[in-house]
DNA sequence: GTTCTTGCAAAATATTTGCAAGACG
DNA sequence: CGTCTTGCAAATATTTTGCAAGAAC
């Protein structure tokens, strides 16, 4: 008899959007889980495991089938490249503004920093859907080794 | 004898830089000043008066040479697309939040909103070089057509 | 005349799509 | 078995680059 040490919370992400449960796309939310940073499609299929084989395209479908269920949020921060991470703000989205290292790429979530409110300084007739606000430069390690 | 209605900004500014006055390079500083919002590659070239032929590759070229110059700021807003605006706030860069619309791609200045303060939020080590904050959804125009 | 700009074509990068084959439920 | 996923290749879109010819200083 075996003890399941840990529900297998990405399948039921799966199942509650609707999606089927495959190895790829579990592998993905657990990715995604772990890191608990925006990571791009690069990233992710790097830490692809071992025995799971994900094409890069599928990677970029996977995470469109995931932004279309709520399961993910796109996080774009001004060099063009996508980047995701799990939904965890309670809605959707994530409301926290984002530093990206300008030489190693990597994404950091500023949580403790808040984001400005916005809606009623919008003149009427505006329709807000979405924001974002990040911040660029040297991660403490790149700006260490004066990357 | 013919009376000078206007300074040749466009002219002095690429005086000032070092670049040469060409009519190309010229046209594309009048057309950020009149449009006083960032506008794409795409804008810039619809835009070019008649007589003026500045192939696509080197309006970027251009673009590139006056975001080195300090002469432009580059906005980047969510859809992976170039906007440029003249410097104007004192120092480089757009001090202020951009909305861009979801339907029709434009972008606005939201000169009223303030940049959230944030330098010493950030831990000690890290390097701080740009930031930005952009709100999108649709602009009057394109909801009240229920773009 | 030397250096900066341009035109044109081709490359580079990130992402998306078509379609037949395969896996899930 | 029908539908959702995948693999692979090719298409897209935006921006960048190489190089020879042309314009500015």
């Amino acid at each position: 008899m075996v003890i399941k040490m840990k529900k297998d919370i990405a399948g039921n992400m799966l199942k509650e959007a609707g999606l089927k449960r495959t190895s790829g796309r579990k592998a993905i939310i657990n990715i995604l889980h772990e890191a608990s940073r925006p990571l791009t499609q690069q990233e992710i299929s790097e830490r692809l495991p071992a025995g799971v084989e994900l094409n890069y395209a599928n990677v970029y479908r996977s995470l469109e089938a995931f932004l279309k269920a709520g399961l993910v949020h796109r996080v774009e921060t001004g060099d063009r490249v996508w980047r995701f991470a799990l939904c965890g703000c309670g809605s959707r989205g994530h409301c926290h503004p984002h530093f990206i290292c300008n030489s190693c790429g990597a994404a950091e979530c500023l949580r403790d920093i808040k984001m400005p409110g916005f809606s009623r300084r919008l003149e009427k007739g505006y329709v807000i859907q979405e924001q974002e606000y990040y911040i660029k430069g040297l991660c403490r390690e790149c700006a260490a080794s004066r990357g």
